[in-house]
DNA sequence: GCTCGTAATGAGAATCGTTCTCATGTTCAA
DNA sequence: TTGAACATGAGAACGATTCTCATTACGAGC
């Protein structure tokens, strides 16, 4: 794929993927330097911000948009996934289907699409939540 | 259109109704409002806002948030769907797919989430697009 | 029509997430 | 060890959106 970019190995860049390592949730940029600050892993907002960009160029990251426009970002271990998230508390649960992603490359081929990608995303309350 | 939310009918309101009414792609507000400008029509920045927010609420409008964190706009009129958006030309294609909405429930209700919603979005490159 | 309470408006300030700038620090191949 | 290129950080800049608040204008009831 892309060869020419050459990242180095930075204390910084390694703790932004140690904070997401720990991290079993999305988490967004500003959570994430909040919590290396505490941390005392002193990190730039903005080197967050950056390192966050590359690791979700490279794929090792999945981004979400909240509804107020707000960029999050979570490790991906498995390949492609879908997520179901609670609206309260964010606990996500990855969930798959191959059904969906064949009804969404039939789609896309059927209007004459090419390169098809989808997102799907679900939205609900968790059962502790609800609880509540 | 919506029953209980008593709204005012403004020159403006209609304005940005109708400048949504003359687009058949999803519009930001900036260039709902820069439109509006153009076409002589005065209207505040904050009342495009506004407006699209309410028509968003009452469910006459689709919302959807670009890549980079903007909000666009599209008068809706079926019901609930999906859309296949050409990631060059923005084109859209409303799409939908009965399967999509059971599994979306099903995977819910799998995992003990009530009042499940989900978004699906389709990208992709479209024909004419991919002819360049 | 006219009145009046109240929602709607607009201009600009304020917010907030994110990106850019640029001087300085680090990495790593040679 | 060295040096060129990449990475960093502090703060400024940016862009979309929301808020503030004084002013305007709908529209229900006379």
């Amino acid at each position: 794929m892309t060869e020419t970019t050459r990242r180095r190995e930075t204390r910084q860049r390694s703790a932004v993927w140690t904070a997401l390592e720990h991290a079993d949730d999305f988490r967004s940029a500003q959570q994430l330097h909040a919590l290396l600050r505490e941390r005392g892993e002193n990190v730039g907002l903005a080197t967050v911000y950056r390192t966050l960009t590359q690791l979700a160029e490279d794929g090792d990251v999945d981004v979400l948009r909240t509804g107020d426009g707000e960029s999050v970002y979570r490790r991906c271990s498995t390949g492609h996934h879908h997520h179901l998230i609670c609206r309260r508390c964010r606990r996500t649960v990855e969930v798959d289907s191959v059904a969906v992603e064949r009804w969404a490359r039939k789609i896309g081929e059927d209007n004459g699409f090419a390169d098809v990608e989808h997102v799907v995303e679900v939205f609900g309350t968790c059962a502790d939540c609800a609880a509540r």
